[in-house]
DNA sequence: TGAGTACAACGTACGCCGTACGGTGCACGC
DNA sequence: GCGTGCACCGTACGGCGTACGTTGTACTCA
């Protein structure tokens, strides 16, 4: 790693964290805390409310002396986001295990970690995050499809589609619930207080078809919206191999 | 619309727009013109250098007079939104057209106006918008999958499912330039960067699947990923309609 | 024509934010 | 026991969104 790199010390943070001093006094924290406090925060109290200086707050020590772990708040959020995929959250399913139920348990258990950590959705446009535990997550992926007749390129493309639909499922999710709370109500009010306007609209004639739409049109959860897109994704993937298998050979590496 | 209604205020700007005044002095803006500054400013220079300040100055006005037409920032970026979804870009496509054209036309329709805009990925964190535009949107989609065999219900959930994964794809394209520009450097470098670190933690041994990729793994591009994605879904409503045209009648209402 | 009034413009200020800089004092190597 | 390198962190700067209150304009009505 030369000093030429500029992008070392921010991947030496994720890979190897901060290397110990010797000289000086001893540090009053650890790294781990201050990524640890930051992921609190941000779960209990949403991503707008963890400033540099409620976290030092939080941790009892002086706002600036965060700097001497994180160079910046964008690189802590970037420990956060490798932190937060670590491997106790790994799907720890048993190896032996069809390839439909495995894509399956992966995409629940992503709906699962964004749903427990909703900030993930909004931290990570800063920079796409190398991390080692989100490199492991992909290599266990990569290993449960392993027998799936695709060449690794297509498994690479599905990796990032089926993380695709859980994340802007489980962002129209967290969508409406922050509205209402922003607005100080609940989802429902927030619906009550929509509909006149929503009803007028549909009597203008402007929108004929919305205008005949069953009653129930509205009315699915999130949760059935989340399985209805992946069945369609994992049919998909079925149609396609079973292509392939009808033709002969797979070209997987 | 009672006064009672706390979303009243949001809502008649979104589909009403401001009430002329009759008394006073002539505004010197119209509140069209405030929406569009803000797009342009947003596409040119991204949502973080949207600030109040900064198109107040553009308008050549003063700061605190966009508040005359705005009640907040917020509510400015759901009147943005709602116009970026305007008329001119919904599909005008030819009503007589496949069910499977047709959402193929929405989604990559979708891609490009997400490519255009990127910061409406970002925006509308604050509140799901109902406006005008979004609601027509709708209906024109509703239109176009209107001989599919699926319960209106299922349809809210499909068009749902194909924005996600146009939202999903287009956040990962836009990830990596973004991350490249914030370190000033191109997408290769920024890849080249990382490469070392990646190199070194596949000889660990702790990513053995990983360590055992054909090259060409990630090579793909972000469109490579969307179409492999899009003929996925595609594929999977294909196949369900089999499944029910296969057993007799559809449910659509 | 003059008074009253509603409203547009916007200067100032407050409380947040991320973080650059530099001073203070601790703990170790010599 | 002292020099040195580092941890801690107070202060300050330039941004942000926006609350509040003043000023002046353009209309209605007497």
């Amino acid at each position: 790693m030369s000093d030429q790199n500029p992008l070392a010390k921010s991947l030496q943070l994720l890979w190897e964290g901060l290397p110990e001093p010797e000289k000086g006094p001893k540090p009053k924290l650890r790294l781990e805390q201050i990524v640890a406090a930051g992921i609190d925060l941000a779960d209990a109290d949403g991503l707008e409310a963890l400033s540099m200086r409620r976290l030092a707050e939080k941790l009892g020590v002086g706002t600036m002396s965060l700097y001497r772990y994180v160079p910046s708040k964008n690189e802590l959020l970037n420990l956060m986001l490798d932190t937060v995929v670590g491997p106790s959250h790994t799907r720890m399913t048993s190896p032996r295990l069809g390839w439909r139920e495995f894509l399956a348990i992966t995409a629940h258990e992503g709906r699962q970690l964004y749903l427990a950590h909703p900030w993930t959705l909004q931290a990570n446009w800063s920079r796409p995050v190398l991390g080692p535990n989100s490199v492991a997550d992909l290599d266990l992926f990569m290993t449960g499809v392993k027998e799936l007749p695709l060449s690794d390129r297509e498994k690479m493309n599905l990796a990032t589609v089926l993380d695709s639909h859980v994340m802007g499922a489980v962002r129209q999710e967290l969508l409406w619930q922050k509205a209402a709370a922003e607005s100080d109500m609940t989802d429902e009010e927030f619906w009550t207080y929509q509909l006149p306007t929503l009803e007028r609209a549909m009597e203008s004639g402007r929108f004929p078809t919305l205008a005949q739409l069953s009653e129930d049109t509205f009315d699915g959860t999130n949760e059935e919206t989340f399985e209805f897109g992946l069945d369609l994704l994992l049919d998909g993937v079925e149609e396609e191999i079973q292509r392939r298998l009808a033709q002969g050979g797979a070209d997987s590496a």
